[in-house]
DNA sequence: AATGAATGAGCCTTCATTCAT
DNA sequence: GATGAATGAAGGCTCATTCAT
């Protein structure tokens, strides 16, 4: 009997089932179970088109996220011609927006932090497809930004510092809506947070060399 | 029968074995049986010492930590006639040595990770007594390097900035081993993390009412 | 590996064995794993037929009684043009050989005295689909009984007076064996006791309303 | 440290306690920890004074009933002078209100019944010191009413006749609460179902010889 | 492609009991 | 007599997977 009236293939039914649950849950949490049922297939479309339950998960991640080139909230990051700062603002906004607004169903960047915390093994290709690329793009865009030569060390962990300081607002969001009251993540909310990291990051960057070396 | 030949109680090493688990694994993943057999007692110890698994959970984060005001490491930290730089450095050392260097088993740091990843509604207690006293150490530091009035609200932003460069390199420890060859988590590579988030942060914080405002 | 060698389709084998054991041992005592064995058949079949224990043990209740209507034994009991007295004996002698004889497997019977000693939240569609209907038919029989005016509450006991003999006689069969030697429960017996329950009770019906008020 | 400061010997209260939890569990759900919890004794008083929870068991069994001869209850039903159908209204009523009353706390009753669903093989001496004599007794009422020869068979099944229809009423309470809605088990109810048992069973003995022998 | 059925591994928990002071 | 600790046996359940249409 037919239950399968959707108009949809079952495989991407599937896919987009999974990718929310696998987000929101991670991937042991998530049973196949619900992802079939979410996705209103057969219990065993899964070990049809992907094989297994990690395979599934592989498929997500490979098929979830565009690729840096395609990905139009990094267009202005991604001009060599703007200005420094404003590409930097923009990479901030882009990262900020992408894991915490709800318009964006913060799915991929849930996944990849669950991803460190249990790693699966589907590490190696969520880095290399969707992290290294945007990390090379950040270090240009300090490279820009902080005076004197370029040590790609240095720069490094610049761009680390920055992109920590952005993750830490996703990842401990429990936490700081307890330790900062006045945090409520509303759009408002990630433009003010979006502005203090680029704030505090430029503050930084620009007066990297002169303490450069010595230690505190 | 060998009825528990070791030395040590049998609480306490089911405390420390279940640390150690919990650490690596996770609540959910970490099974009652491993810990059971990395401390070398009874299945049934956890149940008669706390109960089940969750309370055996619960107990590793009440007593896993020392207090802020026992805590060796942040003694030069907590002196308010210290150097505030050298407060920052010294807080900023104390996190990543505790989270990252072998010596101080990352236990609760990962923990506390895994419990962002997936609550289990022990994260209550974990935020009042450890994360908390942390937190306005670290902004009274803070106040005393930023110039200008303290906004208190600048002031929490600006901590979790330093809090979040911090924990970024400990929580995303699989990803920057592959994107920052050069990072092999060393002692030596601690002290270098260490004096790279003070510097850029003091730099960031010297300058932050200068730019106070404008957004990038 | 022999999977399902036997005949019948394993849900069917599942329910005939869990009406078994569960009238045998009750729902607490009784054991999946017994189930299973006894039913020849996978130990997760019931969670996956009947989602697990309580699931079985209600589809037993269900599925294993017939309905009022449909069952044969109580034909004459029910035939309003029948003689009441002829009815009564009828109704008696369904019940209890629907209880005590061998070839009609006691199980509901002995299932329904155990839910009654620990009740498991099953009770309710016990009582409406099984219980409630045969209390009306009796009342329906007695009030064409007893003489004079049919008082519900008057009806009401002694329907329950009767039944109170009829399932005594049953639930106490232990210990009626030991006080009662000559009772073997054979189908003789059963048909004597029958009778004895029949005439006890039209001896009474008979004289209710001579007697009516007036306590010993 | 002594926590047994009450006065008490910790055997009678853990006989007091074990009767009041098996009586409202049965001998299976009921629990050792629970009846040590509610006597306020060590885990291991039962093991020490009854050897195990069977032994347990066993002693309340002993020790719970008063002999019949010691009944104050049955007074007007032990005498042998006294009208018949006050003696056996005095016996029904000795029989219900030990049951049902609240203040009569019913352990050895649903203990009876409990043990019926599931004997544990502790129905031997429950029937020899408790049953039996009562039942002997019933039956010397009985034969005081029944007009005729006193055939020992009739005089039997009569007395199970009367008590079946007094345990009926204890037994499905549950079920009789559904069905017969106006029945509280107040102390009112009690003395009119005592009254309706009594009258329907004096109605039925008067006349049963009349009928003898002839089925309906 | 899709579905119903079946299977096996593993996990947490409860409980009575025993051991050693 | 009493107490804390330890132990072994079961039991119910969840889950991913595989089999057979």
């Amino acid at each position: 009997m037919g239950r399968n009236l959707q108009a949809g293939g079952t495989r991407d039914r599937l896919l987009a089932a999974a990718a929310q649950v696998f987000a929101s849950k991670g991937f042991r949490r998530a049973t196949v179970r619900e992802i079939v049922a979410a996705a209103g297939v057969n219990l065993n479309a899964v070990n049809y088109h992907f094989r297994d339950k990690q395979g599934l998960y592989h498929a997500v991640l490979e098929a979830g996220h565009k690729n840096v080139q395609e990905d139009d909230d990094l267009a202005v990051a991604r001009d060599p011609g703007a200005d420094p700062q404003a590409r930097l603002h923009a990479f901030v906004m882009a990262l900020l927006t992408r894991a915490l607004s709800a318009e964006h169903r913060p799915h991929q960047a849930r996944i990849m932090m669950l991803e460190m915390a249990e790693p699966t093994g589907a590490l190696d290709v969520v880095v290399e497809r969707h992290i290294r690329p945007r990390f090379e793009l950040l270090v240009e865009i300090i490279a820009g930004i902080i005076p004197g030569p370029p040590d790609r060390q240095t720069l490094a962990l610049c761009a680390e510092s920055v992109v920590g300081q952005c993750v830490h607002l996703v990842h401990a969001r429990p936490i700081l809506s307890r330790i900062l009251p006045f945090l409520t993540y509303s759009r408002a909310d990630i433009e003010r947070l979006a502005g203090h990291v680029t704030r505090f990051s430029l503050s930084a960057l620009r007066n990297m060399c002169a303490n450069g070396g010595g230690a505190a």
